[in-house]
DNA sequence: GCCATGACGTTCC
DNA sequence: GGGAACGCCATGG
């Protein structure tokens, strides 16, 4: 909430217009592709202070698991889905987008092909201790 | 100036 | 492949 002036967020919504059609990118791509890396967050709270009107497609903006969170808005998810559903974007059953086919790889990398970094970089930083 | 909240991400098991 | 916990950063009160 917080009504946000969405003034410094423009890079934000420069990338998010860089999305072709048919395709989503994560909050976590946006805010890396913005200069904010960490800010994945915040990404999704500009997305929410921006307006239906302002002409950027917030729709093609989804989460890491390629699912519509939109906290608490479901008639904004219902809309999201709606317009990927017009754009080509198939759901799963669960509701979640294919990104291996969907996903925006703005590096132009092989088409079917990708990184991937879900159970790569495990001994990277175990220092977290996540869980127990 | 500090505390609480939020369209999330990444790591761990 | 899925669920749970911790972490980041910015806005609001």
């Amino acid at each position: 909430m917080k009504t946000g002036d969405a003034s410094g967020w423009e890079p934000v919504y420069r990338v998010v217009r860089r999305i072709p059609a048919g395709r989503v990118a994560s909050y976590g791509q946006i805010a890396a592709l913005a200069g904010m890396p960490r800010a994945a967050r915040q990404v999704g709270y500009a997305l929410h202070a921006l307006d239906a009107q302002t002409g950027v497609p917030w729709h093609r903006v989804v989460n890491a698991q390629g699912r519509i969170s939109a906290r608490g808005a479901v008639e904004i998810g219902g809309l999201q889905r709606s317009r990927l559903e017009a754009e080509g974007i198939s759901f799963e059953p669960g509701g979640r987008i294919d990104l291996a086919r969907f996903g925006w790889r703005p590096r132009a990398v092989a088409p079917g092909r990708v990184p991937d970094s879900s159970k790569r970089a495990r001994a990277v930083r175990r220092s977290r201790g996540g869980q127990a």
